[in-house]
DNA sequence: AGGATAGCCTGCGGGC
DNA sequence: TGCCCGCAGGCTATCC
């Protein structure tokens, strides 16, 4: 489930697959998986892909003439680069293709937009500053550089769990249940934890934890759970170092204590009852 | 108005 | 073997 540090791979390695390529065309098989515009030009057909942008888990392409692209990869999307003459490991809930070439003209492959569950989608817009008054302006700081007063600024005087907070992406953008549980793990504080009842100190502490767990991951190639890959197929490596996600009943890796695993905010949550009171 | 909840969607694993 | 159920969850809409 592609979370802040699995968008960043991917955003990075698109960008050195296919930056400064041209768009020869666009395929969407999907309509109602593009929003705004869904003309060939607006999804960036006949310009060529200038610099590939993120912030939180939405990761952006502008093009050359200014027109930009926001892709969100929900729950299951998957960006795969091909080679020339590529086919994908798997075809199906292929929603858009776009077909590339070099600035000579030659074939340069295709990048394929995949996502089963199609949580995900594409949305259009006429610039940068588009996308920014239209959408990213609704996004809390990214996860990589939000510091504790940013998120006591959003969620401090807050009625809620401290990881309900951390899941809200206008509270701080990229980080979703995996790196959640891991960051509070890590800040050795419960996740139901009343964010009223947090200290700035504490909040500085979760917040060093989450640019430091992301910072992590982002090195690991992120984590494959079930559906993430990298743009070449390849899974990440970081779920060999989850202390507590998906760990739910396992000795803790600090206090040998089994893990405790319930339900918080309709998600999964495991946590050491040991090593982080407060709940 | 903040916060909790339902629903979107497919794949997969467990139980019968 | 095959079917059905529950679960996975990022985000929006809706309800309380």
């Amino acid at each position: 489930m592609p979370e802040l540090p699995e968008v960043e791979h991917v955003r990075s390695s698109l960008e050195s697959a296919t930056r400064g390529l041209s768009v020869r065309r666009v395929s969407l098989k999907r309509r109602d998986y593009a929003h705004g515009s869904r003309s060939p030009r607006a999804l960036l057909s006949g310009q060529t892909l200038a610099s590939f942008l993120r912030r939180g888990k939405q990761m952006a392409i502008v093009s050359d003439s200014g027109a930009a692209i926001c892709l969100h990869l929900g729950m299951s999307g998957q960006l795969t680069a091909l080679p020339p003459g590529a086919r994908p490991a798997q075809a199906d809930h292929t929603h858009v293709i776009w077909s590339l070439a070099h600035p000579d003209g030659r074939p340069a492959g295709r990048i394929l937009f995949r996502d089963p569950r199609r949580f995900g989608g594409v949305w259009t817009f006429p610039s940068l500053d588009e996308l920014h008054t239209q959408r990213w302006c609704r996004l809390g700081p990214d996860g990589l550089e939000a510091t504790g007063a940013d998120i006591q600024a959003r969620a401090g005087s807050s009625a809620r769990a401290i990881k309900a907070a951390l899941l809200d992406q206008a509270v701080i953008a990229g980080v979703g249940n995996i790196y959640a549980d891991e960051s509070l793990f890590r800040a050795g504080i419960s996740p139901f934890a009343l964010c009223r009842d947090l200290e700035t100190g504490q909040f500085e502490e979760i917040a060093r934890h989450i640019r430091c767990v992301l910072a992590e991951a982002i090195e690991q190639g992120g984590s494959t759970i079930r559906d993430y890959r990298h743009t070449d197929d390849q899974p990440g490596a970081f779920q060999h170092r989850h202390r507590v996600y998906g760990r739910g009943g396992q000795p803790c890796v600090i206090c040998g204590r089994a893990l405790d695993s319930g339900s918080l905010a309709q998600r999964t949550t495991v946590w050491c009852s040991g090593c982080q009171p407060g709940g």
